[in-house]
DNA sequence: AAAAGATTCCCATTAAATGAGAATTTTGTA
DNA sequence: TACAAAATTCTCATTTAATGGGAATCTTTT
């Protein structure tokens, strides 16, 4: 095993598996010998991107916290996010999450959400949580604000398997582009509406989406107008900010 | 330069001087061929922990809020601080912040915290943000709940110079691991009393510590017990939790 | 104090990282 | 669209580090 890899290995072990883990096993795991594991756990552990607890386990390191703090100084779209979404959720005037998305590879992930106090519907979309990019109106106007070849390589790697499937998927995305809204039911998460605006940069080379979910129930035509200049103008909100604070970035 | 230092002494120049850098900037302050930090730069975009924006710079990559989601539901201490640092503050009935800590290397960092709806001390402790260690009620209880030669070598490091000012810090913090609580007033920041609880758990191997940190002028004798019993409690509470949760981990 | 378990050390072998420069791709601009 | 400049990748000979097996050491438990 090569490069980063070597290390990124092990450390997505305790993301996907289980989050505690010894030498031994992770040696078994990924095939190799124990001492090499030992000398590349020792590694992780001397940057805090691993420690060391009892019983010879090891779990993530407090590493993770820095740099998850200096994004939440840094990002452009963490940021964003904790300036934006409180209020977004409050002038909602209905139970709701407010959820600011981006792609993650080839899945989509939360990077800042809010909640309204009294919120009942869960969403899936967690802050930090990577999810399929197919479903839910969150994923698909991440998708519609794609380059047409990078969506045709997301769709070869994990997009519908036969060709009208994709083909009316494609269309749908065009539809999603052209209006900026994206508006699901059920799709991934049952009983939520999703209602998603596209955030882009084109100068920042940010591609995301800011959305809008909430319980069936609660939803009908009469607050979607309301909803949807929300989801609108905070989504140019953010833009713009973004832009404003890269702008401050280059020359302060 | 070998090993995980390789990438991370790279990833480190993103938290402590700038949050966005090109290659030939990366090579420059860290010495080394620009095809060599292409390379590496590429493998950790490719793994998420950097990633590529405008103008050939680059930041800090979304695997962060990956990794910081997985310790959200898995690490002990960032557990305990979601369940129970929402409740202390309320139950404090008086403006401030709570704080849960932990060593960081050879400083402090705060893994989760709370503060009560009117806060308007600020407190330097922040989520993910490394601190020294030998100022603040927060830290001095993490100090005494050190095992000794553990203590030396972080003096040794980064210590009190002078064999006085070393003595009778280490009397100080005696007292302190006596007691199970620490106070200082306006130690780390001006016009902010903090109270702090030693919490421990020796089969877990953790050592840290809860705060709360107030307003001086919101701070008297008459509050004093009730603040140092919440503390005292809530630190049992977290300490047990950690325990059971623990428990309920090798067998479920 | 002994035993079992965990971790580090050692070192010959194998494999990967490095750097300089050329080649290619991407981006900005006319 | 084409050109120029900048960014990034590629190539390959050389240098350096990673690997694994087993012994040695350190830790924990009994």
């Amino acid at each position: 095993m090569a490069g980063f890899d070597r290390y990124d290995n092990i450390l997505k072990l305790f993301i996907h598996q289980r989050s505690s883990w010894t030498a031994i096993d992770i040696a078994h795991e990924l095939g190799g010998a124990q001492s090499t594991v030992y000398r590349t756990v020792r590694e992780l552990v001397a940057a805090g991107f691993l420690e060391s607890t009892i019983e010879a386990h090891y779990r993530l390191g407090p590493a993770f916290l820095e740099f998850e703090y200096s994004m939440r100084a840094s990002d452009p779209l963490v940021r964003s996010g904790a300036i934006f979404l409180e209020t977004l959720v409050e002038q909602a005037g209905v139970s709701c999450s407010a959820v600011l998305a981006r792609l993650y590879g080839n899945r989509v992930m939360c990077v800042a959400d809010a909640h309204s106090s009294d919120v009942t519907q869960e969403t899936s979309f967690k802050r930090g949580r990577p999810m399929p990019i197919l479903l839910s109106a969150t994923s698909k106007a991440i998708l519609a604000g794609l380059p047409g070849r990078r969506r045709e390589q997301l769709f070869d790697a994990v997009g519908p398997e036969n060709p009208e499937e994709r083909q009316s998927l494609t269309e749908e995305l065009k539809n999603i582009k052209k209006r900026g809204i994206s508006i699901t039911s059920g799709e991934l998460d049952k009983g939520a509406v999703g209602l998603a605006s596209l955030v882009r940069n084109q100068s920042l080379g940010i591609n995301a989406s800011l959305s809008l979910i909430l319980a069936t129930k609660d939803y009908d035509e009469s607050i979607k107008p309301r909803l949807l200049s929300l989801l609108t103008s905070n989504a140019k909100l953010i833009e713009n900010f973004m832009e404003d604070a890269h702008k401050g970035m280059l020359q302060p």
